[in-house]
DNA sequence: TGTCTTACCTAATGTTAGTTAGGATAGATT
DNA sequence: AATCTATCCTAACTAACATTAGGTAAGACA
């Protein structure tokens, strides 16, 4: 018998599988892009490709997995965070947006290709976005409780704007344009939180 | 020889099939959905199909450009309207998430599909996509201008919101629940213009 | 040196895809 | 009655798909 678990040895052929098919399902959509796409794009046939994993639905859960954990735990911590609702609710959009402007690929593939995975783990992936969206009603909730917030403020289209945003970003921001991640979470608060109208105390 | 144009004679089974192709293709993606699907939800076999179109792409064609369509004619007359930039900013929101809300399933094959499309349609949809956001980004600007809204307002950026809001929609949004359409164009305007923010002046 | 393991290959398998060809049926038209 | 037209059928075709089986070469390790 081998050693059990003899160290991870360092995966690096699986994790640019995962990669080059990010980048390709986020191109072309899960269901377009063949193993054939992903093995050329990698230099080797088809068949190699299952040395790294067992199927093309393990590619596209890494993928979708992976993201939708750094959505989750990039949020969270505005919940415990010192500091008014304001500033909480500005620290998770900054976190939401970092994480999609850091993986565009990967989040172009979890919001368009989810529905692609097994009812488990469709619901697995629900659970989390549920989870997220709960963290930014909850910051609006209490800032509405405060007082800080308008007590007219709806709370949950409030929060589905927010993310509407963000998880809209993929769709049209390009890194190395003008606009950093912390440009656009930046207007995007302002804009929820101050709206357009001029105010009479600047 | 026929007439030519002898009367066009009420095309109900075309029509039927784009109905039941949307509703499939906004369910289980353009590629994941089949001709053998299409047909079995309309009773017959696939290649029946073929009497009344040309080919699938034909049926996502008709599909996405019937409702790139809808947005832009929906948006084109806030330009035109009378009254404030927020009101006529509100008349195009509404107008847009209107036809989103009635049009729940192509809306969803416009914004998850369009990519699948030939480059030349590709550029179609994305010509009229740039001209809604343009109805938006002018009567942003002209907001700014007048002094209506806050000089420092991101014209761009707000006009990505309110589009992201409304473009998000099919991912949430359910016909039937206690929210209508009206009510949340009128959030997202509300928000928009005001955020959460209390003001001195109610 | 011999054996194991890793990572690739070729070649094939069975399935499903979009599409077409060649009828059949039925209602409308002449 | 005869013809036309619209609408469906069966049956097939070719291509592409994900996946597997079995082989090979090279480096690690005993």
């Amino acid at each position: 018998m081998a050693d059990p678990l003899p160290d991870p040895p360092a995966l690096t052929q699986k994790e640019r599988l995962y990669s080059v098919a990010a980048r390709l399902f986020s191109e072309a959509g899960y269901r377009s892009t063949s193993m054939r796409d992903i093995a050329a794009a990698m230099g080797m046939k088809a068949g190699s490709l299952y040395t790294h994993i067992s199927g093309k639905e393990e590619v596209l859960w890494e993928i979708i997995g992976r993201v939708a954990d750094e959505f989750d735990a990039a949020v969270q911590p505005a919940l415990s965070a010192p500091g008014t609702a304001a500033e909480r609710l500005r620290l998770a959009l900054e976190a939401y947006v970092g994480v999609v402007s850091r993986n565009l690929e990967m989040s172009t593939v979890l919001f368009a290709e989810w529905r692609q995975l097994p009812a488990e783990r469709q619901a697995s992936i629900a659970a989390r976005r549920d989870a997220v969206e709960g963290v930014f009603r909850a910051l609006l909730q209490e800032g509405v409780d405060s007082g800080e917030f308008a007590p007219e403020t709806p709370v949950k289209l409030t929060a589905i704007l927010a993310l509407s945003g963000a998880n809209w970003l993929p769709n049209w921001y390009r890194t190395g344009g003008n606009l950093s991640p912390q440009d656009v979470a930046d207007a995007f608060v302002a804009l929820l939180l101050r709206g357009t109208l001029p105010r009479k105390e600047a």
